[in-house]
RNA sequence: GGCGCAUUCGUCUAGGGGUUUAGGACACCUCCCUCUCAAGGAGGAGAUCACCGGUUCGAAUCCGGUAUGCGCUACCA
């Protein structure tokens, strides 16, 4: 094989689309797998919808994910430009030339022509397309289009009978008949060059191997074919991948949430984990293998087992996986992935930085409780509230009355009280034994104490939790809780 | 309307003529562990392999048709 250089090639026009980076990341996998390059080209080529920021946004994400490209943006490389908007001249001397062979031909016809053409093709349920209006046009009708200050479109003039056949390594040998093509346009009246004819010029020139994009570019490859022949280009290899589907089936939408990439580092999903859910879109390494690394991917990689089949974007897994990832984490890494996300939390974020200790020890007790890193301010903020508000009852167990509970916490309180050393074996040696004196259950007895001390019925395990909110929260919030139950029975 | 592609548990998928009572994972349910929640362990339920026909001794796997879905059909990518 040639040496393998691959291409992400996003317009700026918005976020980046989490079906856009997995594109990317296959084209990525594919390049690291066979010690090629991966190439990042930034086709702004359609003025209009060009975005502000957008091309940093998306390198950004790329970044993230730990996608990096040999050549393109900030990089460089010997192929560049690496924008379209910059490489203009070469597409109009590719469409010049292919209109000097004859390939190519200029079109007067007016965006209203067009549009009645089309409105009246539906309407006599007729395939649409240009009808060549100005494919034969002599050289005076031109001159005349051209006297009357209309600026032309080049289209490309597709051969009107014949096919054209395609290999793709995903979906195989791929037959278009010719006179189902029309006539596109490859050079904008803006002087911009559409989507087809920059894509080919560049690919050509920067010598990419592989072209991998998604599916819903697969109809316009025999465009693009007809284009490398005219031109007698070698056209590359071609991947198309399968599309990602929003749960009703449906192309991937913002109506179907996070749809930006930017969106699941905010809710706290980790680059790792992203990438290998990402990857498991559209591609399987075998009938078991769900968990891989970045190294495990590389040397794995293959388009053989590329899927032809839309995915659905599975939110659920993600969790799973993500939570997965946390998991496996050291008490460092944790901390070090989850200060941002606390940072963001005012009173975790000061907790950051008053008490670094403090944070550190209240971590590994939620780290196989989060899902997501953006979740873990959450889980933790008892630990950094002044006052707890929670409802009274939440206090009283099951079988136990006001008076128990009070009884129970009352009881407990100088026992902790009087408690030399304060962690969690100690605390367990005093309560266990407790709970047989009051006759209750560990479960009637810690269960109170989970409430008045977190303020929740749901908490990590209590002799760790109150070992490390140290004993003058936990009796402090005894207190407040005793409070509480007197004051309900008023 | 035309062209192209796809269709295996709810979802991601394995399997590509006999080894399949169609395997795994997420989600769901039950049980175990257990101070709650998680995590972990053991089970369970869940797929007439879209449908119809054909080829074959034998089809989820090959072929044809139908249905459904998706993509393209822009001076958007």
């Amino acid at each position: 094989m040639t040496k393998v250089r691959t291409r992400f090639a996003p317009s700026p026009t918005g976020f980046p689309h989490v079906g856009n980076i997995r594109t990317a990341l296959f084209a990525w996998l594919f390049a690291r797998r066979h010690g090629g390059s991966f190439i990042i080209r930034i086709e702004d080529t359609d003025v209009a919808r060009r975005v502000e920021g957008a091309v940093e946004t998306i390198l950004g994400s790329l970044r993230w994910l730990g996608l990096d490209w040999d050549e393109g943006p900030e990089v460089g490389g010997k192929y560049g430009p690496y924008f379209q908007s910059q490489r203009l001249d070469k597409y109009h001397e590719i469409a010049q030339q292919l209109i000097s062979q004859g390939d190519a031909y200029h079109c007067y016809c007016s965006p209203q022509r067009l549009e009645e053409m089309r409105a009246e093709q539906v309407r006599h349920k007729q395939p649409s397309g240009y009808d060549r209006h100005c494919r034969e046009l002599s050289q005076e009708e031109r001159t005349k289009k051209e006297a009357e200050g209309i600026i032309p479109v080049v289209r490309f003039k597709t051969p009107l009978e014949g096919q054209t056949k395609f290999n793709d390594l995903i979906w195989g040998e791929l037959v278009f008949e010719n006179n189902t093509l029309d006539d596109f346009i490859m050079l904008k009246s803006d002087g911009y060059p559409t989507y087809h004819l920059a894509n080919i010029v560049d690919d050509h020139l920067m010598e990419i191997s592989h072209i991998i994009r998604a599916e819903e570019w697969l109809s316009s490859v025999p465009r693009h074919v007809l284009m490398y022949q005219a031109l007698g280009f070698e056209p590359p290899n071609f991947a198309h991948l399968p599309m990602l589907l929003g749960a009703d089936r449906s192309k991937l939408s913002k109506r179907h949430g996070a749809v930006s990439i930017t969106e699941y580092y905010e809710q706290g999903y980790l680059p790792e984990a992203m990438v290998n859910f990402l990857a498991l879109l559209g591609w399987s390494l075998d009938d078991r293998t769900e968990i891989l690394s970045r190294q495990e991917l590389i040397k794995n990689f293959s388009l053989e087992r590329v899927s032809r089949t839309a995915a659905i974007f599975n939110r659920d897994k993600l969790n799973w996986m993500n939570g997965v990832y946390i998991r496996s984490l050291t008490a460092d890494e944790f901390f070090e992935a989850a200060e941002p996300y606390l940072m963001m939390d005012r009173l975790a974020g000061e907790a950051v930085i008053s008490s670094e200790e403090y944070v550190r020890n209240i971590l590994p007790l939620v780290q196989e409780r989060a899902k997501t890193l953006a979740e873990v301010a959450e889980l933790t903020q008892f630990f950094f509230v002044e006052e707890l508000d929670y409802a009274p009852n939440l206090l009283i167990g099951k079988n136990m009355s006001q008076e128990s509970t009070s009884e129970a916490l009352k009881t407990a309180q100088p026992r902790l009280e009087q408690l030399k050393v304060f962690d969690a074996e100690s605390l367990e040696a005093l309560l266990r034994p407790l709970a047989v004196e009051l006759g209750l259950k560990t479960g009637q007895l810690f269960g109170a104490l989970r409430t008045a001390v977190t303020g929740r019925t749901a908490a990590p395990p209590l002799f760790q939790t109150m070992a490390v909110l140290g004993k003058g929260r936990c009796l402090k919030r005894i207190e407040a809780a005793l409070d509480r139950l007197t004051r309900m029975s008023r």
